[in-house]
DNA sequence: ATGAATTATGCTCATTTTGAGTATAAATAG
DNA sequence: CTATTTATACTCAAAATGAGCATAATTCAT
């Protein structure tokens, strides 16, 4: 084995932290002065963190003071070029990695501002309603346009955007950002100085600092794939809720509209669920309130909703 | 944001890199004098990778050769107490961090004596034929022992093992060892120094060094996972096979029998595979000869095989 | 108070998928 | 040439899925 030359790593603990309000999935956000906003972050200091959970606790705690459900890492990032903005200069000398992790935490209204939508930062994800227009107005000639110098990314392209009959998979969340990155098409590649179309980048989704929408593109990416074989999604729910809330949850995160009677049949199905024999009132008929069974020793398998979109329609120019 | 104390991280690069060999699933391995084997790794160095995946492929070329198909980043572990053994100065001041990856490759004959079966690490996944004897024999008495001084680990001990009513999920295999180690029931807690139970531990399971068993359990699992919703099977076999070969891979890695005729279905339905017209001469009925279809422009989503086991019968007591 | 609109819930039905066999084909080994 | 072995084909019931239609219990507007 070789021996590393001299050289000095920082690791970077950034959280994506995701609830669901009012309907709509949001993630927690820190807006400095004039910066672009950022996920709660900070360096994992081996002296003083036995692990990095217990670091990424620590920042989140100190700058967010969130409770979190369920934490989960996502993926360790160590490619240059994302993240010289060094603020000192410890930082700007050393090479910095980052480790994202995805935190699921039950709304509060507490500090309401400070939570952005999560589909501000990826537009084209959100299928709910309809294919999102962004993506055949601009994102896809733009690519188009791409691959005419690019064309060793025709494939991932293809497979990433459901094109030439490839369906579109709700969970390559991050392989449709990294195109876009590499594309020069988000306000990212711009900022890193590549070769990019910053008036196309300006109209696709909001900035963030760092590498953080690399790791929230991660995050939503986990999130759709984990809710079909874990069930996570009760760490978005209140203790109680109804089952109309739980499938705007579902939707929200998969950014597709569901199957209001057959989500309904899954769910009673899975057990994970039980009448509280309450009800709820609100415009129609009043809706029955749930709650999650813990870890009731029950005999279900711990899999997930194997969720499926409505419009099978999702057919894919 | 508070400023990072004096400390050096240094990030190791350990590889699983995995191959199905006569029908037996194996890893590569390391072997060095008297020391216990271990994956090829070796420190990432932002100097000269780029990214760690560039830097990883280094170590495996240097150190083992392998042509790698398939290449996955699994986790990145830095809790210490666990690789403590630094064979150098600047190691031995340093805090390490393990990334571990997950690479698959096509079959060789060469260096043959250079891989070791898989399951010889973790007898208590290999449930062809039958649950595994060690389960019922050592290793549930010992984790009920355990568990009279550690009862705060029953339901994670439950859910891992399929007990009481849960279900064996064969994709748990790291919370199995975490869990395993914990109890001081497998090697390297005898190594670490932790409370443990060295004459369990010298049954289960052969010992590698550092954290690398750990890094193996994660690739593993992983593996277990995707192969249900990714076409990640055929990175492990060679250009052409029969549907046999193809089963035969598919119960290694998931450590269980699969019925034939449903396996043939499924693999047939799939679309992944195209017969060649050719067949292949061995004991009973010549088998047909299949390839994968590589990116053939299908229209085929990207989902895996389902499988399912053949004996649903895997009750657990 | 009454009908329209709205939301929740219940139920049906055709189709597909799954799990578990039984049956047949095409070799080899004695 | 017959038993054995392996591959492949086909069947069948049960369960899961996808798509609707139908009904219940409210509020809203007039």
């Amino acid at each position: 084995m070789s021996n590393p030359s001299s050289f000095e790593i920082l690791i970077d603990l950034a959280t994506a932290i995701l609830r669901v309000e009012n309907g709509r999935l949001e993630c927690r956000l820190v807006q400095e002065s004039k910066a672009p906003p950022r996920l709660p972050f900070g360096p994992f200091m081996p002296e003083s963190h036995r692990t990095m959970e217990i670091g990424l606790r620590q920042w989140v705690r100190e700058q967010v003071g969130v409770e979190l459900a369920h934490v989960e890492q996502l993926y360790t990032f160590a490619d240059q070029g994302r993240a010289d903005q060094g603020s000192n200069a410890r930082e700007a000398r050393a090479h910095t990695v980052s480790v994202g992790y995805l935190a699921l935490t039950t709304s509060t209204a507490e500090a309401a501002d400070k939570w952005g939508a999560l589909y501000q930062f990826f537009p084209w994800e959100d299928w709910r309603g309809a294919r999102p227009a962004i993506l055949d107005e601009m994102i896809m000639p733009a690519l188009d346009n791409w691959l005419k110098k690019a064309d060793h990314a025709t494939e991932r392209v293809r497979l990433a955007f459901g094109r030439d009959g490839a369906q579109w998979d709700e969970e390559f969340v991050l392989e449709r950002y990294e195109l876009l990155y590499e594309a020069g098409l988000v306000g990212e590649a711009v900022r890193d100085g590549r070769k990019s179309t910053a008036d196309i980048a300006a109209h696709l989704g909001t900035l963030l600092q760092l590498d953080h929408r690399r790791i929230l593109a991660t995050a939503l990416g986990r999130l759709r794939a984990k809710l079909k074989y874990r069930p996570v999604l009760f760490d978005l729910m209140a203790e109680e809720f109804t089952l109309r809330q739980l499938q705007d949850t579902t939707e929200q995160v998969m950014g597709v509209e569901l199957h209001t009677q057959n989500f309904r049949r899954l769910v009673e199905k899975s057990e994970f669920v039980t009448p509280t024999g309450r009800t709820v009132k609100a415009r129609g008929r009043p809706a029955e309130i749930f709650r999650f069974r813990h870890n009731d020793r029950a005999e279900r398998p711990l899999s997930g909703l194997r969720v499926s979109s409505r419009s099978s329609g999702r057919k894919n120019r």
